[in-house]
DNA sequence: ATAGGGTTAG
């Protein structure tokens, strides 16, 4: 239950996310691929690779002759000449023992636990200790992180490891295509995919066609969807009922009824018969669709009927569910959730989930029946379901918006009782929102309290919204303490300043004004400009307390002076030892070299004597130290895609070096991710656009070792 | 032992 709690709001995770347009920038990566084959992370590692390979000449022959099956699809024992720059193969399972499997359940504990840091933290540290995590560990790992929406972390981990020579498997593939998905990226998807196909020495598996054909039916390209469907086929798969699913889910979408009936027949008849439940309700929508509401009702009999071999779980019920919902057959729907309850015999049998009942509540608020909504929300726990946050807010927006704010507050009250279903920011916002429609700004503005005491952080709108709320009630007191509050917290600029300012200033709370004013003049990014310079003055001015501001803003002008004259004075100084230090070694330059080195006169004129001294801080920056010249040629440069990356890799990277290439901030920015993880909205996701962000490129083109 | 179907939403 856990588990599945987990993924349901991992789902939910994803959803908030809203990408960005990025800008595409196609490049030749296949060249450099095999460049970045070559490279083994460690010495060790190559050394393996070599030992592995004498072994394999040394017993392969013989094995092969006796039992060439034992190894036909790999690469280097068909290949006469064994390439050592050819790809990688993964570890097999085999590799998971001993200590590697200790680390590995310990890191899976750590992943139960939702401690996705450490986990992530001791992947990382493993990587060059005598206890190497296996590949098996670090998609654990990365899954983890995608089922979190971290995208970012999860691409840097598997930049590290990728970087430490640990081989990718199809499931690594997935992994990545699935985060490309997940942030509308494709096309990068696809090109990861093809990179896939070209160079990885293992095939796609059918997952990675359900996630790439998800992917991009959920982006609204169901055609090139199809056509991967047929590469799939060609690749000599079985038609897979998911993979039929998704794409039958976007021709209903787009109303393509003809065409989602088309797909049934085509699975149909290669199947023989579909006895995987989860097609049926799709196929459902599509009769509804065209208008044959008679033939979908004689597939919800087929499904439904004694006897019927057709599996359904609770997934596929659901499906057929909202097919009935939606198409007006209120009775036969009621009938199915009463029989999915019955059908219920955890834990083998499950036929009904949270997702049953959130259609069910979705549809008695539909028909206005609130109390039947709440209370079949509440009756889940009776199959051991358990609402999660996304659950309770969709009820509670329903109750909001229909004027029944006091059950969603009831509502609201339990959230913090049940495991997995803490109030979240949306939670806040809704109720806020609720309260000041209500003109209830008191209230507004202990949920905003409740929001920030919890740990939960407002975002600047929300702040907005709750202090510009109280302003117009009134209630300057409270939304200045909201506005210090989070000043730093939200970074608040002049025009929020501004806002207070005013609202103080109308009030009359003079002593609050002269304190932000400071505050203002101390905030070289805000100041205090000319208009709210006369606002302030004429708010005292009707006091008598227009000295005040004088004495202020005199004071802040002998702090400023004294502060330049400060910083003046130890320009000078800096100033003064240069020069000694400049005299001294130009004294050295011209006569002290030579009793440096004896005798011998430098063969090379050319050396500059501050090179010499390696000294960075007096060098002219025009002429690169010693220091600088060996970091440009040998740190490996992981963030500079396509700058020679790969020749790097083959130098022992110390931790601390490759931590330092793989930069989080830079992998945010190549998937857009702001700092809190959320995506910025896309103004247009562009198809044809050639380039493709050049980090997402970069990614592609490093997996594929 | 590592990925994986459907629904609600600013």
């Amino acid at each position: 239950m856990y588990l599945s709690k987990l993924t349901f709001f991992s789902t939910h995770l994803k959803t908030l996310t809203k990408p960005l347009t990025h800008h595409h920038h196609h490049r030749h990566v296949t060249p450099l691929l095999s460049i970045r084959c070559l490279s083994y992370a460690t010495p060790e590692e190559a050394a393996a690779a070599r030992r592995q390979r004498k072994r394999t000449l040394r017993i392969e022959p013989p094995l092969n002759s006796i039992r060439p099956q034992r190894r036909p699809q790999n690469p280097i024992s068909k290949n006469p000449n064994p390439n050592p720059n050819a790809p990688k193969l993964p570890e097999h399972v085999s590799a998971l023992k001993g200590k590697r499997l200790d680390l590995h359940n310990k890191i899976l504990t750590l992943i139960r636990e939702n401690d996705l840091d450490e986990a992530a933290l001791y992947t990382r540290h493993s990587i060059y200790s005598n206890c190497k995590p296996t590949i098996f560990t670090c998609n654990a790992v990365m899954a983890a992180l995608l089922r979190q929406s971290r995208y970012s972390d999860m691409l840097s981990l598997h930049r590290f490891v990728t970087q430490a020579g640990v081989a990718a498997n199809v499931v690594t593939h997935n992994l990545l295509i699935n985060a490309y998905c997940d942030c509308r990226k494709t096309d990068t998807a696809l090109e990861h995919y093809k990179q896939l196909i070209n160079n990885a020495p293992f095939d796609p598996s059918p997952t990675t066609y359900r996630i790439l054909v998800k992917g991009l039916v959920d982006n609204l390209k169901v055609d090139r969807a199809v056509e991967l469907k047929d590469e799939m086929l060609e690749k000599g798969l079985v038609a897979d009922p998911v993979v039929y699913n998704y794409l039958i889910l976007g021709l209903v979408k787009n109303e393509d009824g003809d065409r989602a009936l088309a797909l049934y027949e085509e699975l149909k008849e290669k199947l023989d018969f579909v006895n995987d439940g989860i097609v049926y309700g799709n196929l459902m929508k599509a009769y509804f669709l065209k208008g044959l509401d008679k033939e979908a009702m004689e597939i919800y009999a087929d499904l439904s009927g004694e006897g019927s071999s057709i599996k359904m779980n609770a997934l596929a019920y659901n499906s057929v569910l909202q097919a009935l919902i939606k198409n007006g057959k209120s009775d036969e729907a009621l009938q199915l959730f009463e029989r999915m309850k019955e059908e219920h015999s955890p834990p083998r049998k499950l036929t009904v989930n949270l997702g049953s009942y959130n259609v069910m509540v979705d549809w008695f608020c539909e028909q206005g029946k609130f109390d039947d909504a709440i209370e079949v929300f509440r009756k889940m726990g009776e199959k051991r379901s358990s609402p999660d946050t996304l659950s309770f807010n969709n009820l509670i927006q329903q109750l909001c918006a229909n004027d029944l704010m006091p059950k969603a507050e009831e509502l609201y009250r339990e959230m913090g009782e049940i495991p997995g279903a803490n109030p979240d920011e949306y939670t806040y916002v809704l109720l806020i929102d609720t309260c000041f429609e209500q003109s209830r700004a008191d209230d507004a503005a202990e949920y905003f309290g409740k929001m920030v005491e919890s740990g939960l952080k407002p975002n600047l709108a929300t702040y907005n919204k709750v202090v510009d709320g109280l302003i117009k009630a009134g209630k300057i007191d409270e939304a200045n303490g909201f506005f210090s509050q989070m000043i730093v917290k939200l970074r608040l600029d002049a025009a929020n300043f501004e806002v207070m300012l005013r609202a103080l200033c109308e009030a009359a709370k003079l002593d609050e004004v002269l304190k932000l004013v400071s505050e203002m003049l101390k905030d070289e990014k805000v100041g205090l400009n000319s208009e709210m310079d006369e606002f302030v003055r004429d708010a005292l001015r009707k006091e008598g307390r227009e000295g005040d501001l004088v004495k202020l803003l005199e004071d802040k002008e002998r702090e400023e002076r004294e502060k330049a004259e400060a910083l003046a004075k130890k320009a000078a100084e800096e100033a003064e030892a240069e020069a000694a230090k400049a005299a001294k070694a130009s004294a050295l330059a011209a006569g002290g070299t030579y009793s440096l080195f004896g005798d011998t006169k430098p063969s090379n004129g050319n050396v500059s004597p501050l090179s010499l001294f390696g000294d960075t801080k007096t060098s002219n920056s025009d002429v690169p130290s010693a220091e600088t010249f060996s970091m440009n040629g040998e740190a490996p440069s992981g963030n500079q895609e396509g700058s020679g990356g790969a020749p790097a890799v083959e130098a022992t990277p110390a931790l601390g070096v490759v931590e330092e290439t793989i930069d989080a901030s830079d992998l945010d920015k190549e998937l857009n991710i702001k700092g809190d993880g959320m995506m910025e909205e896309t103004t247009e996701a562009s198809d044809t656009d050639e380039e493709s962000s050049i980090k997402a490129d970069g990614v592609v083109e490093e997996i594929i070792v």
